[in-house]
DNA sequence: CTTAAACTTCGATAGTTGTCGAAGTTTAAA
DNA sequence: TTTAAACTTCGACAACTATCGAAGTTTAAG
């Protein structure tokens, strides 16, 4: 595992707005395993304190970064978790000695 | 948990080269529960390829982020990886489905 | 007391980026 | 085919930051 690459994931999630982003994708992504119900853009867009060109800007780093993947359904785009980069970041963290 | 505190995590470990640094004394760190000897910032200081001034300016921040706790000893900076952010990050991000 | 090693602080600079409003695009509904 | 919703692209700007050289500080050694 590449240090750029991981640094790259971290700076996507290293501002707040963007953080809140991706964890809201996150579990609704979660969710969706119990729901069915995809994780539309739409719906976030609300509850974040930002215009819909920085959330499209957000989105954009998130997915670059590889820590997402999205998908246009129609007239709505659809965000989900991009499974790898959990193993990638846990892989690399150091872990606690007291296991 | 915080999701400003977590951002600032992330965001301390979004440069290559203060991840580097940290993964650095993360690597140390672990190994002095075998070895017994401290992780000394002058021994990392010519691994890395940049100036003394960053690397203070780097560890301030790691330090500041919660990741790293810094002591004197004597001449030397010692650096210890902070026990607490590990779980901290490990809390808040997503799991595998498939566990 | 002098020298030097190991940082730290300061000031400056070049590069990056989060945010917005305005305008553009794509898709669905009326 | 008109309208509108859901984004996206563009251009701009203020704020932030990684880096350096130079100068300062603290501590140990000679």
């Amino acid at each position: 595992m590449n240090t750029l690459r991981l640094a790259k994931m971290f700076k996507a999630l290293s501002h707040p707005n963007r953080l809140e982003l991706y964890l809201e994708i996150a579990r609704k992504y979660e969710a969706s395993f119990q729901t069915g119900c995809d994780c539309f853009v739409s719906d976030i867009i609300g509850s974040l304190n930002i215009g819909a060109p920085t959330i499209s800007h957000h989105l954009k780093e998130l997915a670059n970064a590889g820590l997402i993947i999205t998908e246009r359904k129609g007239k709505f785009l659809v965000a989900k978790i991009d499974e790898n980069s959990i193993d990638e970041v846990n892989k690399i963290l150091p872990r606690h000695t007291s296991e």
